[in-house]
DNA sequence: CCGGGTACCTACCAAATGGTGCGTACTTGA
DNA sequence: TCAAGTACGCACCATTTGGTAGGTACCCGG
């Protein structure tokens, strides 16, 4: 019996609800791909959960998996056309939140993973 | 510690996430504000979900609870500012969760409660 | 040969989420 | 007097979600 929902948006945060995939679907939006990459962009979610979250919208037709079957070992992921159809949502939170951490005085704090601003090896780093 | 998100939609979901509260909120910006009007529409939550959800909101200054203080009791939830600013986000949810039950045939059984159309004492109801 | 990086998977465990059922207080209707 | 309806609160339990810590397989640089 497939499930009964009573109203879109019920269905909606089925779908893309919780609380990693709208940020991995947003991510891949902004044109990052490559699973690596994505876990840099999200420092607070696990290994696990990235990958499962992946496969759950795998599932759902929102991201296609490429696989190079290069090694080492290099996959990448992006929208299918259902998962760009989720742009205008995708966009109101981002947008939203925004907002939100404007009127809350909280800071977004981006873990820029970039290679040319990324620090180097010599570089020390407090631990 | 407050806190921290590494994009400003975590910083959203964690806000509005969840399967129930988005549902809530937006029945409230479509006029739907008593408690037991929502109870209705929402079959699927249970009342200490619905409550729960409800404080919750109402903590973060996204909906307002107005008690008439009579007798029967009488109490209606409307949004704030802060929460009538979600009206994109819910509004695109929305649409899409429309887009998607097309797309893949899922019907939208919407529990309507209105009082001319719901069945009177005398009607048999199947059980 | 050893560590690091790639992209994962698996088992085990803790916390959050959500459901059931019962109780409150008060009124109206049968 | 008893059930029903309003809007909850609380205790207990099951399911779901998520985290931690390991391992796989392969290559490259030192």
């Amino acid at each position: 019996m497939p499930k009964q929902y009573h109203c879109p948006v019920e269905l909606a945060v089925d779908i893309i609800g919780g609380a990693w995939r709208p940020v991995i679907l947003a991510h891949l939006k902004e044109g990052v791909h490559r699973y690596g990459e994505l876990r840099r962009r999200m420092p607070g979610i696990s290994e696990k959960m990235l990958i499962q979250r992946l496969r759950e919208l795998e599932a759902e037709g929102l991201v296609a998996r490429h696989d190079h079957k290069t090694v080492p070992p290099r996959v990448d992921y992006h929208l299918t056309d259902e998962g760009a159809s989720l742009a205008p949502v995708l966009q109101a939170l981002y947008d939203w939140g925004v907002g939100r951490a404007e009127r809350t005085k909280t800071t977004i704090d981006w873990p820029v993973t970039d290679r040319r601003t990324a620090p180097k090896e010599g570089t020390p780093v407090a631990e």
